[in-house]
DNA sequence: TAAGACTGTAAAGAGTATTTGACATATGTG
DNA sequence: CACATATGTCAAATACTCTTTACAGTCTTA
């Protein structure tokens, strides 16, 4: 239900702005580089514990990282 | 996994600072009533997804309605 | 007492997040 | 060329989120 909301995010630039690989977040966040990989590339949305997790690292906060478009 | 961390949250309170029951805040986030009885007594974590419906409802920041506490 | 609203909880099942391992490609460097 | 690094992707397995259904307890009110 609700098959339209999308939860996209800017990790892939932020990491990026940062010099980390997908490995490096992955290592920092104690996920495999899949997880990222699959995140950055919209697969899936991460956990919450994952998603406050990136932000952390990325030292960005939560409503930067994830642009969440509600009702669409 | 990470078994030690946890992500907190404010969501009883805030709910009821708004005269909300769970039914209520349920229907509002399109999810189930043991959702969010589940999610306010930390059985677990909501969806990133479902974090963000809850903050938009509560209008409440993602950051002060869960209190993430890292690598304790 | 009876009835209604609110909350806590449990079990079974569907759907999703994450892992490991593997393979492919592209780029840079000895 | 050979080697390393970074990235994209797939498949199978496991863990977790969430749903539905159901029952029980508390509180208020008629």
């Amino acid at each position: 239900m609700c098959g339209v909301m999308n939860v996209e995010n800017n990790i892939k630039v932020l990491r990026q702005k940062r010099k980390l690989s997908q490995k490096d977040l992955a290592t920092a966040c104690a996920v495999s580089r899949q997880t990222i990989n699959a995140i950055e590339n919209n697969k899936y949305d991460p956990t919450l514990h994952l998603a406050f997790e990136l932000a952390s690292v990325l030292e960005t906060p939560l409503e930067e990282l994830f642009n969440y478009n509600r009702s669409e």
